[in-house]
DNA sequence: AATAATATTGCACTCAGTGTAATGTTCAAG
DNA sequence: CTTGAACATTACACTGAGTGCAATATTATT
């Protein structure tokens, strides 16, 4: 089924992984700041100006390992049944989602992300853009025009509600299971409000 | 009583206005990644390097002019009675806040950010700091122990309220005041959840 | 007036990111 | 199997943000 794939794409499938693989090693060796684009492209056996071929920023090598989860999120929406809440049929479709994302990748990504400031602001405008994908899906499922409003703010609620359980995930080191810790979140905002 | 204000204080409240004026100024005139920061030392008068005496980056200069808000939140949370529900307690002062900041800048500020992926990253980053700083707020005020998590909530869904209320207000390019969306936003919140 | 603390500046440097144009590689069509 | 188009890789030169350092100037203190 895949195997209709030419050589350019399997070239280029495989320097974007050596370039990430590269990135990821030498951030945690050495620390993100501390780490150059010119020892990223020389480990990955590539010039410094192709780098920018594979990616816009420096940045990009860790947001990429993270914006799979909106559109994952966005998927699950799609093939729910429409008869939920809207904010029911998130919170099942994230707990589906979340259980497929390896739990040691998570800790490392962040662990890394946090050790720079223009990294973590990164992160955090990709959350709005998660929100507005998925105000966009919800739109599409409950298209009364008179609720934008309240599906913006269902959206907001959601990311929010996942953030704060993955930002709990990563504060506790991993001990407890994400799912866990999601279904608690979510339970404790319809207590909250 | 703001008399006793010696040279020091007050030249180094000059410079930074200038640096700032200067900075938006030209902003405004060609662009924010347009403007170099040998621009705007010049404009203000110093040199380049004592602009980094005054700004960690170029975009603080955007971002300062955001910062305040937060802080101003929490203050006017402390003074609020302590009987109401923390969500009701937050927008009462939210409103308060809000009508004390000059609607017209805040336009101005908001689409020079949306023309810098990296100052909109770190405007988004500044949100979830004063989300932080009103969850500590929050935990003074309710101290029990066993509501960490709802607070924790309970702040993100404060702060983004208010940020949804004031991208609406961008958005309506300030066609209605940001206390009739803010009140509009949080009885919505209630239908929603 | 002398000294300490803080501000301002110049200089040299590193590094991220961009524009351009040349060269190499893969693909598709004849 | 060749040829031309599309895509990929690279070198080179450049801009501009941000930092380290050390010298000088200004303000505060005693």
């Amino acid at each position: 089924m895949t195997t209709n794939e030419g050589l350019r794409e399997r070239k280029r499938r495989e320097t974007l992984q050596r370039i990430t693989d590269a990135g990821i090693r030498l951030f945690i060796e050495k620390g993100y700041e501390a780490t150059t684009l010119d020892e990223i492209a020389a480990a990955a056996g590539i010039a410094r100006r192709t780098f920018f071929y594979y990616f816009k920023s420096k940045d990009e090598i860790l947001l990429s390992l993270q914006s799979g989860m909106g559109a994952m999120l966005v998927e699950a929406l799609k093939r729910a049944p429409g008869d939920k809440r809207p904010l029911r049929a998130i919170r099942d479709a994230v707990v589906a989602v979340c259980a497929r994302v390896p739990a040691d990748d998570m800790i490392v990504i962040d662990r890394l992300m946090r050790s720079s400031e223009a990294v973590q602001a990164r992160k955090q405008a990709s959350y709005v853009q998660q929100e507005q994908a998925l105000f966009a899906a919800l739109r599409e499922r409950w298209p009364d025009p008179g609720r934008e409003t309240g599906l913006r703010l269902v959206a907001m609620l959601a990311i929010g509600t996942i953030r704060l359980s993955l930002d709990a995930f990563n504060r506790e080191g991993g001990s407890r299971p994400v799912a866990v810790l999601l279904h608690e979140a979510f339970d404790a905002l319809e207590a909250e409000v």
